[in-house]
RNA sequence: CGGGAUGUAGCGCAGUCCGGUAGCGCACCUGUUUUGGGAACAGGGGGUCCCAGGUUCAAAUCCUGGUAUCCCGACCA
């Protein structure tokens, strides 16, 4: 073998960052907490922005771009949302260098201070809603619904790639309307595309639900949450969905006039999923032997493989194959490369999580077959060469649909009820997952818990039975359980 | 940002304690033989020993400072 894996029963951290980086999705930089996205990372990310662009355009937004930099007063503008990020901001001071008189290299022009400091954006309210006010003026300009696609800077104090860097790429949608149920449907649009995106495309399943008063955006009323249960039980925060209310349009002062001719605040949300998606998607599926993709959102879909090399035969077949994939809109390669031979190709394409693989040998052309691996199950198969372009098309659909299945039975064995504060923390030690529990609605409650097991109120549950029970904790009345997890 | 570890060829590492010719495996290049799950043999190329100072006749090795990465905590999408 010459590339190991750090298998997960081992060091699963270490696991996921071996598959970063051996299945080619991202490197380290020469910035601290910085990644280089790799092409097959990358192209990831392409298939995943296609998708989720085209669903917000089918449901009215349009796409526009805003300042990486943001004045330094904007943020102050709403104490909430300061408080929030005001510890994780990069700063630009200056706008020079100049030659060091001492002749060390470069140093900032000190006479080149900016006069208002501006920071990089961690997020783009503040830019947005001070454009906002010039663009509102009346109900008719309302529903305002903008997305953009751009990088951010949150100077985070420990990094992973993916899961948390320093820059990361994402979308953020920042809308405006004439009515607080309006924003809060929309909020709740979002919510729902973001869950089937991640249930039906990523193949992993999310709980819907709401963050608590201590765990939502920094400026928000209302947070809403897709959380995903990752193998070593941790739960992770894939999307979220900002109900604004008011307090951004109060901040930066955006007022229309209503049919009645009378000023009001326009009500607001913003959305966001980001490249931690990727990191999602690798601790969802993968295993030890590389990155498992679900065909919906692999790069490559099929990898062809002459054995042992090329000839005419095998071409004929094999182009043959190509042709009728493509034909179904199906991502194909033919794996011509006379260099490596087929074991290193398997092991390489495993690793880099291609879902079928049609190995197409001499011997296979004799019986008119070839031999079909998938890439979820690592099952192989001898398949009739007549009809092998629909059955690939249809495994493919397969496994997309037994990763979901397999998923969702992951989380459904690692989910728990817990009644008691002693079983609640013993769950949480031993195993990990999600532990649904009742808790007393107090955010004192709530960072005594995290203080004592580490473990956080990742959501309350949209669909949640109303019951009522006692604060695993305090014994105080609770009125329905809600859902902890340790948490990346 | 606190504690710990690491940084030597593209990758993984030995050498550092005890200063004295820069090494191993994989990868790479050339050739030959091979070929149904990461081929074998032979030959060959490749180094700012993380960076900057210092000590010394002499530094990968000792000292000081910086920097990057990983692990554990606090913070967070």
């Amino acid at each position: 073998m010459a590339k190991e894996i750090t298998p997960r029963s081992q060091d699963y951290s270490q696991w996921y960052l071996d598959i970063v980086k051996k299945a080619g999705l991202a490197d380290n930089s020469a910035v601290r907490g910085c990644m280089v996205i790799k092409p097959h990372g990358f192209a990831i990310w392409e298939k995943m922005v296609a998708i989720l662009d085209q669903k917000f355009k089918d449901s009215g937004h349009v796409n526009a771009y805003f300042p990486l930099f943001i004045p330094k007063s904007f943020l102050s503008r709403e104490a909430q949302h300061v408080d929030g990020f005001a510890k994780e901001c990069a700063v630009v001071t200056h706008h020079r260098l100049k030659a060091d008189p001492n002749g060390n290299g470069l140093i900032v022009d000190p006479d080149a201070k900016l006069e208002e400091e501006l920071i990089v954006r961690p997020t783009s309210e503040t830019i947005i809603w001070s454009t906002y006010k010039d663009w509102i003026q009346s109900y008719r300009d309302l529903p305002l619904l903008i997305n953009q696609w751009a990088n951010v800077v949150r100077w985070e104090m420990r990094t992973r790639p993916f899961l948390r860097t320093t820059e990361f790429l994402w979308q953020e949608g920042h809308t405006a309307h004439a009515t607080r149920d309006e924003a809060i449907a929309e909020s709740l649009m979002i919510h729902d595309i973001y869950a089937d995106f991640a249930e039906s495309y990523m193949a992993m399943p999310v709980v819907k639900g709401v963050k608590t008063v201590n765990e939502r955006f920094a400026g928000a009323i209302d947070t809403y949450t897709i959380e995903a249960l990752m193998q070593d039980g941790r739960s992770l925060q894939a999307g979220t969905s900002h109900f604004l209310g008011q307090n951004f349009a109060k901040a930066f002062d955006v007022t229309f006039l209503n049919e009645n001719n009378q000023k009001e605040f326009v009500w607001a949300t913003s959305w966001g999923v980001s490249t931690r998606l990727i990191g999602g998607l690798i601790m969802t599926h993968s295993d030890d032997e590389g990155l498992v993709l679900p065909p919906k959102l692999a790069p490559l879909q099929v990898v062809i493989i002459p054995v042992p090399k090329p000839d005419p035969l095998i071409n004929e077949v094999a182009e043959k194959l190509v042709k009728e994939l493509k034909a179904k809109g199906i991502s194909v390669k033919y794996d011509t490369d006379e260099k490596s031979r087929p074991g290193f190709k398997y092991a390489e394409y495993e690793m880099k999580g291609v879902p079928v693989r049609v190995a197409i040998g001499q011997r296979d052309l004799e019986k008119n077959q070839a031999e079909v691996a998938r890439r979820d199950t690592r099952e192989k198969e001898f398949i009739p060469l007549d009809g092998l372009g629909t059955y690939v098309e249809n495994l493919l659909q397969h496994i997309q649909e037994n990763l979901l299945l397999r998923s969702l039975r992951f989380r459904q064995e690692n989910t728990f009820e817990a009644d008691d504060f002693a079983t609640f923390a013993d769950i949480l030690d031993k195993k990990g997952g999600f532990v649904s529990a009742h808790w007393d609605g107090t955010t004192e409650t709530e960072l005594k818990i995290k203080e004592l097991t580490k473990a956080t109120i990742r959501c309350i549950p949209l669909e949640r039975k109303m019951e009522e029970g006692k604060c695993i904790l305090t014994g105080n009345k609770s009125e329905g359980r809600v859902l902890f997890a340790k948490a990346y």
